[in-house]
DNA sequence: CATTTGTTTTGAACATGTTCAGTTCCATCC
DNA sequence: GGATGGAACTGAACATGTTCAAAACAAATG
Protein backbone atom coordinates (compact mmCIF):
# COMPACT_ATOMS: atom_id res chain seq x y z
CA UNK A 1 0.00 0.00 0.00
CA UNK A 2 2.08 2.63 -1.16
CA UNK A 3 -0.38 5.27 -3.14
CA UNK A 4 -3.40 4.89 -1.37
CA UNK A 5 -5.27 6.00 1.32
CA UNK A 6 -3.40 4.51 4.71
CA UNK A 7 -6.72 3.15 7.11
CA UNK A 8 -4.51 0.51 8.94
CA UNK A 9 -2.01 2.43 10.20
CA UNK A 10 -3.99 5.98 10.87
CA UNK A 11 -6.28 3.82 13.06
CA UNK A 12 -3.53 2.45 14.74
CA UNK A 13 -2.29 6.04 15.75
CA UNK A 14 -5.81 7.12 16.52
CA UNK A 15 -6.10 4.16 19.02
CA UNK A 16 -2.94 5.04 20.37
CA UNK A 17 -3.65 8.77 20.89
CA UNK A 18 -7.08 7.97 22.41
CA UNK A 19 -5.70 5.15 24.83
CA UNK A 20 -3.01 7.66 25.70
CA UNK A 21 -5.43 10.03 26.51
CA UNK A 22 -7.56 7.58 28.56
CA UNK A 23 -4.48 7.10 30.76
CA UNK A 24 -3.69 10.92 31.06
CA UNK A 25 -6.72 11.49 32.39
CA UNK A 26 -6.95 8.48 34.68
CA UNK A 27 -3.33 8.61 36.08
CA UNK A 28 -2.35 12.44 35.25
CA UNK A 29 0.66 13.33 32.57
CA UNK A 30 3.87 12.30 34.81
CA UNK A 31 2.45 9.38 36.47
CA UNK A 32 1.38 7.57 33.14
CA UNK A 33 4.70 5.39 31.18
CA UNK A 34 4.87 4.92 27.65
CA UNK A 35 4.87 1.13 28.02
CA UNK A 36 1.84 1.34 30.07
CA UNK A 37 -0.30 3.55 27.29
CA UNK A 38 1.90 0.88 24.75
CA UNK A 39 0.65 -2.25 26.35
CA UNK A 40 -2.94 -0.71 26.69
CA UNK A 41 -3.14 0.25 23.22
CA UNK A 42 -1.53 -3.28 22.56
CA UNK A 43 1.21 -2.54 20.66
CA UNK A 44 5.01 -2.19 21.41
CA UNK A 45 6.67 0.93 22.31
CA UNK A 46 8.43 1.58 19.83
CA UNK A 47 5.16 1.92 18.06
CA UNK A 48 4.18 4.78 20.19
CA UNK A 49 7.15 6.39 19.01
CA UNK A 50 6.35 5.54 15.08
CA UNK A 51 3.27 7.65 15.28
CA UNK A 52 4.30 9.96 18.45
CA UNK A 53 7.81 11.67 18.66
CA UNK A 54 7.71 12.28 22.25
CA UNK A 55 5.46 11.62 25.26
CA UNK A 56 4.42 15.27 24.73
CA UNK A 57 3.46 14.91 20.97
CA UNK A 58 0.81 12.93 21.99
CA UNK A 59 -0.22 16.23 24.22
CA UNK A 60 0.17 18.02 20.94
CA UNK A 61 -1.59 15.97 19.17
CA UNK A 62 -4.80 16.33 21.28
CA UNK A 63 -4.65 20.22 21.30
CA UNK A 64 -4.41 19.53 17.69
CA UNK A 65 -7.43 17.62 17.43
CA UNK A 66 -9.57 19.54 20.36
CA UNK A 67 -9.11 22.55 17.72
CA UNK A 68 -10.35 21.15 15.12
CA UNK A 69 -13.52 19.64 17.01
CA UNK A 70 -14.20 23.24 18.48
CA UNK A 71 -13.84 24.80 14.74
CA UNK A 72 -17.52 24.16 13.49
CA UNK A 73 -18.95 25.93 16.86
CA UNK A 74 -16.80 28.44 17.25
CA UNK A 75 -17.90 29.63 13.51
CA UNK A 76 -21.41 29.39 14.94
CA UNK A 77 -20.42 31.71 17.59
CA UNK A 78 -18.90 33.80 15.65
CA UNK A 79 -21.90 34.29 13.03
CA UNK A 80 -24.32 34.40 15.74
CA UNK A 81 -23.25 36.66 18.45
CA UNK A 82 -24.54 40.44 18.30
CA UNK A 83 -21.89 42.31 19.74
CA UNK A 84 -18.41 42.25 21.11
CA UNK A 85 -19.01 41.36 24.41
CA UNK A 86 -21.27 38.20 23.44
CA UNK A 87 -18.24 36.98 21.19
CA UNK A 88 -15.53 36.99 23.44
CA UNK A 89 -17.62 35.21 26.25
CA UNK A 90 -18.80 32.92 23.79
CA UNK A 91 -14.87 32.23 22.20
CA UNK A 92 -13.30 31.63 25.21
CA UNK A 93 -16.53 30.48 27.65
CA UNK A 94 -16.41 27.39 24.55
CA UNK A 95 -13.31 26.70 25.15
CA UNK A 96 -13.73 26.42 28.88
CA UNK A 97 -16.49 24.27 28.55
CA UNK A 98 -14.65 21.98 25.74
CA UNK A 99 -11.53 21.37 27.56
CA UNK A 100 -13.61 20.59 31.08
CA UNK A 101 -13.48 16.92 31.00
CA UNK A 102 -9.44 17.39 30.56
CA UNK A 103 -8.82 20.14 33.00
CA UNK A 104 -6.72 17.60 35.05
CA UNK A 105 -4.63 16.20 31.74
CA UNK A 106 -4.09 20.13 31.04
CA UNK A 107 -3.12 20.98 34.32
CA UNK A 108 -0.75 18.77 34.47
CA UNK A 109 1.80 20.68 31.52
CA UNK A 110 1.90 23.80 32.70
CA UNK A 111 4.65 22.69 35.18
CA UNK A 112 6.39 25.05 36.29
CA UNK A 113 3.45 27.68 36.68
CA UNK A 114 1.52 24.94 38.36
CA UNK A 115 1.45 25.96 41.98
CA UNK A 116 1.79 21.90 42.43
CA UNK A 117 4.73 21.98 41.27
CA UNK A 118 7.63 22.64 44.26
CA UNK A 119 9.68 24.91 41.70
CA UNK A 120 6.90 27.16 40.77
CA UNK A 121 6.82 30.78 42.03
CA UNK A 122 3.25 30.06 43.03
CA UNK A 123 4.39 26.73 45.51
CA UNK A 124 3.75 25.95 48.68
CA UNK A 125 7.22 25.28 48.91
CA UNK A 126 8.46 28.59 47.82
CA UNK A 127 6.16 30.63 50.08
CA UNK A 128 8.69 31.68 52.08
CA UNK A 129 10.49 33.01 49.64
CA UNK A 130 8.17 34.78 47.96
CA UNK A 131 5.79 36.56 50.88
CA UNK A 132 9.12 37.91 51.60
CA UNK A 133 9.65 39.26 48.39
CA UNK A 134 6.33 40.74 48.61
CA UNK A 135 7.01 42.38 52.18
CA UNK A 136 9.44 44.20 50.09
CA UNK A 137 6.56 45.30 47.86
CA UNK A 138 4.62 46.34 50.83
CA UNK A 139 7.33 48.61 52.27
CA UNK A 140 7.89 49.91 48.72
CA UNK A 141 3.95 51.05 49.49
CA UNK A 142 4.22 52.19 52.78
CA UNK A 143 6.98 54.23 52.34
CA UNK A 144 5.49 56.29 49.51
CA UNK A 145 2.19 58.31 48.95
CA UNK A 146 0.15 55.76 47.05
CA UNK A 147 -3.92 56.38 47.51
CA UNK A 148 -5.59 53.41 46.89
CA UNK A 149 -9.33 52.48 46.62
CA UNK A 150 -9.20 50.77 50.44
CA UNK A 151 -10.82 47.36 48.49
CA UNK A 152 -7.57 46.72 46.48
CA UNK A 153 -4.97 48.49 48.54
CA UNK A 154 -4.28 45.55 50.80
CA UNK A 155 -3.63 43.18 47.54
CA UNK A 156 -1.35 45.90 45.81
CA UNK A 157 1.89 44.22 47.58
CA UNK A 158 1.18 40.97 46.01
CA UNK A 159 0.19 42.96 42.76
CA UNK A 160 3.00 44.20 41.79
CA UNK A 161 5.03 40.87 42.45
CA UNK A 162 2.96 39.61 39.93
CA UNK A 163 3.96 42.40 37.71
CA UNK A 164 7.82 41.59 38.46
CA UNK A 165 6.93 38.08 37.84
CA UNK A 166 5.41 38.82 34.87
CA UNK A 167 8.57 40.75 33.78
CA UNK A 168 10.84 38.29 34.88
CA UNK A 169 9.00 35.66 32.55
CA UNK A 170 9.58 37.59 29.87
CA UNK A 171 13.32 38.31 30.65
CA UNK A 172 14.24 34.73 30.67
CA UNK A 173 12.52 34.41 27.38
CA UNK A 174 13.82 37.54 25.63
CA UNK A 175 16.64 36.90 23.15
CA UNK A 176 16.87 40.67 22.07
CA UNK A 177 20.45 41.78 22.66
CA UNK A 178 21.34 42.93 25.90
CA UNK A 179 17.39 42.29 26.83
CA UNK A 180 16.48 45.70 25.28
CA UNK A 181 12.53 44.69 25.02
CA UNK A 182 12.82 43.86 28.61
CA UNK A 183 14.23 47.48 29.45
CA UNK A 184 11.42 48.71 27.49
CA UNK A 185 8.54 46.83 28.42
CA UNK A 186 9.94 47.37 31.99
CA UNK A 187 10.13 50.96 31.07
CA UNK A 188 6.81 51.40 29.61
CA UNK A 189 4.59 49.37 31.83
CA UNK A 190 6.08 51.20 34.86
CA UNK A 191 4.97 54.74 33.10
CA UNK A 192 1.83 53.46 32.48
CA UNK A 193 1.42 52.08 35.67
CA UNK A 194 2.63 54.97 37.66
CA UNK A 195 0.20 57.10 35.05
CA UNK A 196 -3.03 55.10 35.61
CA UNK A 197 -2.23 55.20 39.56
CA UNK A 198 -2.41 59.01 39.32
CA UNK A 199 -5.74 58.31 37.44
CA UNK A 200 -7.48 56.06 39.70
CA UNK A 201 -8.52 58.71 42.56
CA UNK A 202 -10.96 59.89 39.38
CA UNK A 203 -14.68 59.68 40.25
CA UNK A 204 -14.35 58.75 36.39
CA UNK A 205 -12.96 54.82 37.47
CA UNK A 206 -15.03 54.42 40.07
CA UNK A 207 -17.09 51.73 38.39
CA UNK A 208 -13.86 49.66 38.74
CA UNK A 209 -13.17 49.61 42.08
CA UNK A 210 -16.05 47.10 42.83
CA UNK A 211 -15.60 44.28 40.44
CA UNK A 212 -11.81 44.47 41.11
CA UNK A 213 -12.10 44.60 44.87
CA UNK A 214 -14.49 40.96 44.51
CA UNK A 215 -12.02 39.50 42.26
CA UNK A 216 -9.16 40.57 44.49
CA UNK A 217 -11.14 39.79 47.88
CA UNK A 218 -12.04 36.11 45.96
CA UNK A 219 -8.90 35.02 44.35
CA UNK A 220 -6.33 36.11 47.39
CA UNK A 221 -9.05 35.96 50.22
CA UNK A 222 -9.96 37.99 52.96
CA UNK A 223 -7.94 40.86 53.76
CA UNK B 1 30.20 15.49 65.91
CA UNK B 2 26.92 15.14 67.11
CA UNK B 3 25.73 18.69 68.51
CA UNK B 4 28.70 21.47 67.98
CA UNK B 5 28.55 23.26 64.46
CA UNK B 6 29.20 20.79 61.17
CA UNK B 7 31.40 22.90 58.90
CA UNK B 8 32.72 19.99 57.31
CA UNK B 9 29.56 18.51 55.98
CA UNK B 10 28.40 22.45 55.49
CA UNK B 11 31.38 22.65 53.28
CA UNK B 12 30.54 19.33 51.07
CA UNK B 13 26.61 20.75 50.45
CA UNK B 14 28.36 24.20 49.34
CA UNK B 15 30.64 22.09 46.79
CA UNK B 16 27.96 20.42 45.36
CA UNK B 17 25.51 23.85 44.90
CA UNK B 18 28.32 25.70 43.40
CA UNK B 19 29.16 23.08 40.93
CA UNK B 20 26.07 22.07 40.02
CA UNK B 21 25.32 25.55 38.88
CA UNK B 22 28.05 25.40 36.78
CA UNK B 23 27.58 22.93 34.80
CA UNK B 24 23.88 24.16 34.44
CA UNK B 25 25.11 27.34 33.47
CA UNK B 26 27.87 25.93 30.98
CA UNK B 27 25.57 22.96 29.64
CA UNK B 28 21.91 24.16 30.23
CA UNK B 29 19.69 22.56 33.18
CA UNK B 30 18.10 19.97 31.38
CA UNK B 31 21.52 18.74 29.67
CA UNK B 32 23.18 18.44 32.97
CA UNK B 33 23.42 14.97 34.48
CA UNK B 34 23.24 14.48 38.33
CA UNK B 35 26.02 12.03 37.38
CA UNK B 36 28.11 14.46 36.11
CA UNK B 37 27.61 16.84 38.85
CA UNK B 38 28.30 14.68 41.38
CA UNK B 39 31.40 13.66 39.45
CA UNK B 40 32.54 17.41 39.59
CA UNK B 41 31.82 17.63 42.86
CA UNK B 42 34.36 14.70 43.84
CA UNK B 43 31.13 12.91 45.46
CA UNK B 44 29.12 9.61 44.65
CA UNK B 45 25.85 10.33 43.10
CA UNK B 46 24.17 9.59 46.28
CA UNK B 47 25.89 12.08 48.01
CA UNK B 48 24.39 14.52 46.22
CA UNK B 49 20.63 13.49 46.99
CA UNK B 50 21.78 12.97 50.15
CA UNK B 51 21.94 16.68 50.74
CA UNK B 52 19.64 17.68 47.69
CA UNK B 53 16.16 16.08 47.10
CA UNK B 54 16.08 16.17 43.83
CA UNK B 55 18.03 17.85 40.62
CA UNK B 56 15.42 20.72 41.41
CA UNK B 57 16.07 21.04 44.70
CA UNK B 58 19.22 22.72 43.53
CA UNK B 59 17.80 25.37 41.78
CA UNK B 60 15.69 25.63 44.80
CA UNK B 61 18.57 26.48 46.70
CA UNK B 62 19.94 28.73 44.23
CA UNK B 63 16.97 31.18 44.98
CA UNK B 64 17.29 30.77 48.37
CA UNK B 65 20.86 32.09 48.51
CA UNK B 66 19.91 35.03 45.73
CA UNK B 67 17.57 36.23 47.97
CA UNK B 68 19.87 36.43 50.96
CA UNK B 69 22.54 37.84 48.93
CA UNK B 70 20.14 40.81 47.37
CA UNK B 71 19.01 41.05 51.06
CA UNK B 72 20.90 44.03 51.89
CA UNK B 73 21.06 45.51 48.76
CA UNK B 74 17.15 45.34 48.87
CA UNK B 75 17.55 47.51 52.22
CA UNK B 76 19.83 49.90 50.74
CA UNK B 77 17.54 50.64 47.90
CA UNK B 78 14.23 51.05 50.04
CA UNK B 79 15.42 53.14 52.53
CA UNK B 80 17.41 55.74 50.01
CA UNK B 81 14.43 55.25 47.33
CA UNK B 82 13.12 59.00 47.45
CA UNK B 83 9.57 57.96 46.06
CA UNK B 84 7.57 54.88 44.79
CA UNK B 85 8.69 54.74 41.14
CA UNK B 86 12.26 54.87 42.36
CA UNK B 87 11.70 52.06 44.85
CA UNK B 88 9.73 50.07 42.24
CA UNK B 89 12.86 50.32 39.90
CA UNK B 90 15.28 49.87 42.55
CA UNK B 91 13.48 46.65 43.35
CA UNK B 92 12.71 44.89 40.02
CA UNK B 93 16.07 46.42 38.70
CA UNK B 94 18.22 45.15 41.04
CA UNK B 95 16.55 41.66 40.78
CA UNK B 96 17.34 41.94 36.98
CA UNK B 97 21.11 42.78 37.85
CA UNK B 98 21.53 40.31 40.20
CA UNK B 99 19.70 37.60 37.85
CA UNK B 100 21.55 38.30 34.84
CA UNK B 101 24.81 36.33 34.77
CA UNK B 102 22.19 33.47 35.72
CA UNK B 103 19.24 34.38 32.92
CA UNK B 104 20.41 31.07 30.66
CA UNK B 105 20.04 28.79 33.66
CA UNK B 106 16.75 30.40 34.87
CA UNK B 107 14.88 29.99 31.01
CA UNK B 108 15.78 26.46 31.20
CA UNK B 109 13.11 26.83 34.34
CA UNK B 110 10.14 28.42 32.98
CA UNK B 111 9.42 25.36 31.18
CA UNK B 112 5.98 25.48 29.59
CA UNK B 113 6.32 29.14 29.43
CA UNK B 114 9.39 28.90 27.54
CA UNK B 115 8.79 29.72 23.61
CA UNK B 116 11.45 27.20 22.70
CA UNK B 117 9.72 24.37 24.38
CA UNK B 118 7.71 22.21 21.85
CA UNK B 119 4.75 22.55 24.50
CA UNK B 120 4.79 26.06 24.99
CA UNK B 121 1.58 28.17 23.61
CA UNK B 122 4.48 30.26 22.49
CA UNK B 123 6.87 28.09 20.74
CA UNK B 124 7.27 27.80 16.96
CA UNK B 125 5.80 24.17 16.96
CA UNK B 126 2.24 25.57 18.68
CA UNK B 127 2.37 28.55 15.77
CA UNK B 128 -0.41 27.17 13.40
CA UNK B 129 -2.81 26.19 16.26
CA UNK B 130 -2.48 29.62 17.80
CA UNK B 131 -2.30 31.68 14.63
CA UNK B 132 -6.15 30.20 14.00
CA UNK B 133 -6.94 30.96 17.14
CA UNK B 134 -5.75 34.58 16.83
CA UNK B 135 -7.74 34.83 13.75
CA UNK B 136 -10.69 34.15 15.75
CA UNK B 137 -10.05 37.22 18.01
CA UNK B 138 -9.47 39.23 14.93
CA UNK B 139 -12.87 38.18 13.24
CA UNK B 140 -14.45 39.01 17.15
CA UNK B 141 -13.43 42.54 16.83
CA UNK B 142 -14.03 42.94 13.44
CA UNK B 143 -17.31 42.23 13.68
CA UNK B 144 -17.49 44.74 16.46
CA UNK B 145 -17.43 48.50 16.65
CA UNK B 146 -14.65 48.66 18.64
CA UNK B 147 -12.63 51.46 18.08
CA UNK B 148 -8.57 51.72 18.98
CA UNK B 149 -5.79 54.12 18.49
CA UNK B 150 -4.30 52.99 15.21
CA UNK B 151 -1.15 51.99 17.21
CA UNK B 152 -2.58 49.71 19.04
CA UNK B 153 -5.27 48.37 17.14
CA UNK B 154 -3.48 45.54 15.05
CA UNK B 155 -2.24 44.03 18.56
CA UNK B 156 -5.49 43.96 19.84
CA UNK B 157 -6.31 40.21 18.49
CA UNK B 158 -2.86 38.86 19.60
CA UNK B 159 -4.06 40.82 23.50
CA UNK B 160 -7.28 38.96 23.38
CA UNK B 161 -5.50 35.67 22.65
CA UNK B 162 -3.02 36.50 25.45
CA UNK B 163 -5.57 37.52 28.25
CA UNK B 164 -7.40 33.90 27.21
CA UNK B 165 -4.11 31.89 27.94
CA UNK B 166 -4.26 34.04 31.01
CA UNK B 167 -7.80 33.01 32.12
CA UNK B 168 -6.74 29.28 31.05
CA UNK B 169 -3.48 29.01 32.81
CA UNK B 170 -5.69 30.65 36.43
CA UNK B 171 -8.30 28.05 35.25
CA UNK B 172 -6.17 24.72 34.68
CA UNK B 173 -4.48 25.78 38.46
CA UNK B 174 -8.31 26.52 40.11
CA UNK B 175 -9.14 24.25 42.78
CA UNK B 176 -12.51 25.98 44.06
CA UNK B 177 -15.42 23.88 43.18
CA UNK B 178 -16.94 24.12 39.80
CA UNK B 179 -13.75 26.41 38.98
CA UNK B 180 -15.90 29.22 40.63
CA UNK B 181 -12.92 31.71 40.80
CA UNK B 182 -12.42 31.43 37.30
CA UNK B 183 -15.80 32.19 36.57
CA UNK B 184 -15.42 35.04 38.15
CA UNK B 185 -12.53 35.93 37.30
CA UNK B 186 -13.38 35.63 33.54
CA UNK B 187 -16.52 38.03 34.59
CA UNK B 188 -14.77 40.62 36.24
CA UNK B 189 -12.04 41.31 33.81
CA UNK B 190 -14.20 41.54 30.74
CA UNK B 191 -16.38 43.64 32.78
CA UNK B 192 -13.45 45.41 33.58
CA UNK B 193 -11.77 45.06 29.95
CA UNK B 194 -15.18 46.42 28.32
CA UNK B 195 -15.34 49.26 30.17
CA UNK B 196 -11.94 50.52 29.66
CA UNK B 197 -12.27 50.17 26.26
CA UNK B 198 -15.16 52.92 26.33
CA UNK B 199 -12.94 55.19 28.45
CA UNK B 200 -10.24 54.38 25.90
CA UNK B 201 -11.40 57.18 23.06
CA UNK B 202 -11.60 59.83 26.05
CA UNK B 203 -8.11 62.20 25.73
CA UNK B 204 -8.01 61.55 29.10
CA UNK B 205 -6.03 58.82 28.27
CA UNK B 206 -3.93 59.61 25.18
CA UNK B 207 -0.76 59.74 27.28
CA UNK B 208 -1.04 56.02 27.41
CA UNK B 209 -1.01 55.50 23.95
CA UNK B 210 2.31 56.14 23.10
CA UNK B 211 4.09 53.62 25.14
CA UNK B 212 1.76 51.57 24.75
CA UNK B 213 1.92 51.51 21.24
CA UNK B 214 5.94 51.40 21.41
CA UNK B 215 5.68 48.77 23.69
CA UNK B 216 3.64 46.48 21.54
CA UNK B 217 5.53 47.84 18.20
CA UNK B 218 8.90 45.90 19.69
CA UNK B 219 7.07 42.70 21.17
CA UNK B 220 5.26 42.07 18.22
CA UNK B 221 7.13 43.72 15.60
CA UNK B 222 6.00 45.93 12.91
CA UNK B 223 1.72 45.88 12.36
C1' DC C 1 4.65 -17.53 -7.23
C1' DA C 2 9.08 -15.23 -5.99
C1' DT C 3 11.18 -10.78 -5.49
C1' DT C 4 11.55 -6.28 -4.32
C1' DT C 5 10.56 -2.20 -1.91
C1' DG C 6 8.59 0.58 1.37
C1' DT C 7 5.77 0.65 5.67
C1' DT C 8 4.81 -0.85 10.20
C1' DT C 9 6.16 -3.16 14.42
C1' DT C 10 9.15 -5.20 17.73
C1' DG C 11 11.88 -5.37 21.89
C1' DA C 12 16.39 -5.02 23.60
C1' DA C 13 19.57 -1.38 24.74
C1' DC C 14 20.64 3.25 26.41
C1' DA C 15 20.57 7.59 29.30
C1' DT C 16 19.39 9.67 33.28
C1' DG C 17 16.76 10.98 37.67
C1' DT C 18 16.17 8.65 41.93
C1' DT C 19 16.42 5.17 45.75
C1' DC C 20 18.45 2.41 49.23
C1' DA C 21 20.99 -1.11 51.62
C1' DG C 22 25.27 -0.92 52.93
C1' DT C 23 29.98 1.10 54.20
C1' DT C 24 33.07 4.56 56.06
C1' DC C 25 34.06 8.18 59.13
C1' DC C 26 34.37 10.40 63.45
C1' DA C 27 33.04 12.52 67.85
C1' DT C 28 31.75 10.87 72.16
C1' DC C 29 31.60 7.67 76.02
C1' DC C 30 33.37 3.91 79.00
C1' DG D 1 42.34 2.87 73.55
C1' DG D 2 38.30 0.49 72.11
C1' DA D 3 33.28 0.48 71.54
C1' DT D 4 29.13 2.90 69.98
C1' DG D 5 25.95 5.49 67.35
C1' DG D 6 24.78 8.78 64.30
C1' DA D 7 26.20 11.53 60.23
C1' DA D 8 28.27 11.38 55.72
C1' DC D 9 28.94 8.90 51.73
C1' DT D 10 29.01 4.96 48.21
C1' DG D 11 27.53 2.70 44.07
C1' DA D 12 24.64 -0.82 42.34
C1' DA D 13 19.86 -1.21 41.16
C1' DC D 14 15.46 0.65 39.55
C1' DA D 15 12.00 3.31 36.65
C1' DT D 16 11.04 5.50 32.66
C1' DG D 17 11.57 8.35 28.24
C1' DT D 18 13.81 7.42 23.99
C1' DT D 19 16.49 5.14 20.17
C1' DC D 20 17.49 1.80 16.73
C1' DA D 21 18.77 -2.32 14.23
C1' DA D 22 16.26 -5.92 12.86
C1' DA D 23 11.99 -8.43 11.90
C1' DA D 24 7.32 -8.79 10.08
C1' DC D 25 4.16 -7.32 6.88
C1' DA D 26 1.98 -5.75 2.65
C1' DA D 27 1.64 -4.03 -1.91
C1' DA D 28 3.41 -3.82 -6.34
C1' DT D 29 6.35 -6.01 -9.91
C1' DG D 30 8.38 -9.49 -12.94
Amino acid sequence: MTRAAIPKSEATRARILDVALGVFRERGFAQATMREIAAAAGVAVGAAYYYFDSKDALVMAFYQQAQDEMATEVERILSSARNFEERLRGLIGHKFAHFGPNRALMGALSAHVDPRHPLSPFSRETAPIRDRDIAYFARAIADSKIKLAPTIQPYFPRLLWLYQMGLMLFWVCDDSPSQARTQLLFDRTLQMLLFTLKLASLPLLRPLYRPAGELLRSIYGEP
